[in-house]
DNA sequence: CACCAGATTAAACACTTGTTCAATCACCCG
DNA sequence: CGGGTGATTGAACAAGTGTTTAATCTGGTG
């Protein structure tokens, strides 16, 4: 196989060993963490260490090169598939076929690590979240919020954070074959729960929220809120 | 200062140096991560690097021996307070207290890089959920699930992980002394969405719920999946 | 005091890391 | 064919890693 078919071709100015370079670094990264060597790298990709900061400038060129193009991957698939709002359903189906799956692993890598990327990605669900929550609300099948943005990013963040958590202890480090049926093991165990949370709540009465909408000061609309640049300061 | 008054002090057969160490250690990799080196963490406590693996045979077996600690402080800590079933409002507390934020954060970094610990601590939260959620239904404030079980590591998952990736994007690997009032920050923008989803839920209608009991063919209660057996081997 | 065990250190070791450099190779243009 | 340009290599470098080793220091016991 000398070119993968399906996902990643070349990108304009890019030569083609540069692109079997950045797909490498990509599966490698998925699977051993970004603490994995250039030179384990390039063996990969059939080429020499020196060739990969020749042509990526450095490890962190190499790596934002990654991000790039994990990021328009997901931006070009993203097109292709409804979400459930959160992103998870179209993450569990991308990871389902077997090319894409070290990108959604490289992903879950990269929100382990904090980088760039993840914040964006996560911003990008967040978009994702209030566009398909909002809809719902028109539509009459979602409850409004008294805080709309402020659900929509919780909302996002435990979707998003659960899965990561889930994934990095259930060891989805090993294998790379395994990643597919405990992506799907995962849907399975959190479906119902998540589907009971969601229609019928958790608590009977409404003490606790009455309690806190009460005791907080704070109305609904907050619009410093969405943006989330800084927000309080005390 | 020659020993931290509150929370650690030597364990039995433990040499004062030792445990020194061993604080700054666990201080070193809440900061830094794990790949901090032992140099660094040897200047830290005012020794060398060769007096660590002296006392605590390698880095791996340093890092299982702040494992130990911050289980065990965690243990200890646990019966002076009251958690709200995830153990996210007694991290919270104890993140306010500067001494025990070390602790904390080198909770999180560990759940982080997936470790032994991240599963032990996750399996104690869902234990202390497990009864928590059971007294709650007892007392007729908790709607009953149609898998406990299940219902319960998801919730677990969900408060912990959303947590983790909300720190993980938030830079809480900055300034550790940033980190009580992050932590103060993401339970004020936190509270509002949880309260709303725990009590009213987010769907309106039941449909989505009933299909997907119409679909699956799977009753309640799944015995093998209380207890996870496999977790991380691997 | 002599002696020993443990704490502690400084230096070296073997290894990996990312990066640099000069040399070679391949190819395209004139 | 000549020449130049970028791809590519292998070796070297400097810095960092965890670990080992021999030596020194220290304190308690006979």
């Amino acid at each position: 196989m000398t070119s993968l078919g399906g996902g990643s071709g070349e990108r304009d100015g890019e030569t083609a060993t540069a692109s079997r370079i950045r797909d490498a670094a990509i599966a490698r990264f998925a699977r051993d963490g970004f603490r994995a060597g250039l030179r384990t790298i390039a063996a990969d990709a059939g080429v020499t260490a020196g060739l990969i900061v020749h042509h990526f400038g450095s490890k962190d060129g190499l790596r934002r090169a990654c991000d790039e193009q994990v990021l328009e991957f997901m931006r070009r698939e993203k097109e292709k598939a409804l979400t459930d709002g959160t992103g998870t359903m179209l993450l569990a189906q991308m990871a389902q076929v077997e090319q894409f799956a070290p990108m959604v692993q490289y992903l879950l890598r990269s929100m382990q690590a904090g980088g760039q990327l993840a914040a964006q990605l996560i911003e990008h669900m967040i978009g994702d979240a209030e566009a398909y929550l909002s809809a719902g609300e028109a539509a009459g099948v979602v409850r409004p919020s008294r805080d709309r943005a402020a659900r929509t990013r919780y909302l996002a963040y435990q979707a998003t954070g659960s899965m990561l958590l889930w994934f990095t202890l259930h060891g989805a480090d090993a294998e790379p074959e395994k990643f597919p049926v405990l992506f799907r093991r995962y849907m399975e165990e959190l479906a119902l729960p998540a589907l009971e949370l969601f229609t019928e709540g958790l608590l009977v009465d409404r003490s606790m929220l009455d309690e806190y909408l009460m005791y907080v000061p704070d109305p609904p609309s907050t619009p410093d809120n969405a943006a989330d640049s800084d927000g309080t300061a005390s």
